[in-house]
DNA sequence: AAAACGGGGGC
DNA sequence: GCCCCAGTTTT
């Protein structure tokens, strides 16, 4: 018996939610300064190896100086360097983001393009990238499967495999469609703050009688 | 001091 | 698939 025939999924993710709302996730903060396309697709491409809090400090300093694609691409790669502390990767992620803005406006006129093909063919943005602006600036039902949601997945049992291409593959077929963008940010939120890659509290998890995970 | 964080890109 | 990247935070 999987936790599903327990809680079934909306049920599923209210839990998730009201605990993580409860323990103010970090993603939630997050969410809303990266609301719009291009800071979608700026904050993610930050947001590579670093915390919620971490990329948000960056990117609203970031955004008074940039945020679009012309104002980007006018500053140096020192210039964003200077103005994306503390994420680290400095050298990489601003060119990453100089380059990023350049191929914008060159391809796309400057806009965000909406299909995943398209923005899998910007530098720097691979497969979660490009389903995170999918979901969360175009609110397409696109699944983001990064470590959160895949360690999640696993854990609860929903999935079994150490492939995140497989586990996408998997919540693809398992996940209501209108329930898919919503999952996104309710794993990772409850990723942050329950169910740590180190440490989970399960002792406190509202999911612990009927998570195959729980210890 | 060492391990964890985390996703893209290159091979 | 595996390794590289390379700064900050947590243990």
């Amino acid at each position: 018996m999987g936790i599903l025939e327990h809680t079934g999924w909306e049920k599923l993710l209210e839990l998730m939610e009201a605990e993580a709302r409860q323990k103010n996730a970090p993603v939630y903060e997050f969410r809303k300064h990266v609301s719009t396309p291009f800071r979608a697709l700026v904050a993610v491409l930050l947001s590579s190896r670093t915390r919620d809090e971490t990329t948000l400090e960056a990117v609203k300093r970031l955004f008074r100086r940039a945020d679009t694609p012309e104002a980007m691409l006018a500053l140096s790669e020192q210039e964003i360097a200077g103005l994306i502390y503390p994420v680290g990767f400095y050298r990489s992620k601003a060119k990453r983001l100089r380059e990023l803005a350049r191929v914008l406006l060159k391809e796309h006129g400057g806009r965000v393009p909406e299909s995943l093909e398209e923005l899998l063919r910007l530098p720097g943005i691979g497969r979660k990238s490009a389903n995170v602006v999918l979901s969360s600036a175009f609110g397409k039902n696109a699944i983001a499967v990064d470590t959160h949601v895949h360690r999640l997945s696993n854990r609860l049992g929903l999935v079994s495999t150490s492939s995140p291409a497989e586990t996408e593959k998997q919540l693809h077929r398992l996940v209501p469609e209108e329930l898919k963008s919503r999952l996104n940010t309710t794993f990772v939120a409850f990723g942050q703050t329950v169910c740590k890659p180190v440490k989970p509290s399960c002792g406190s998890c509202p999911l612990a009688e009927h998570c195959p995970g729980a210890r």
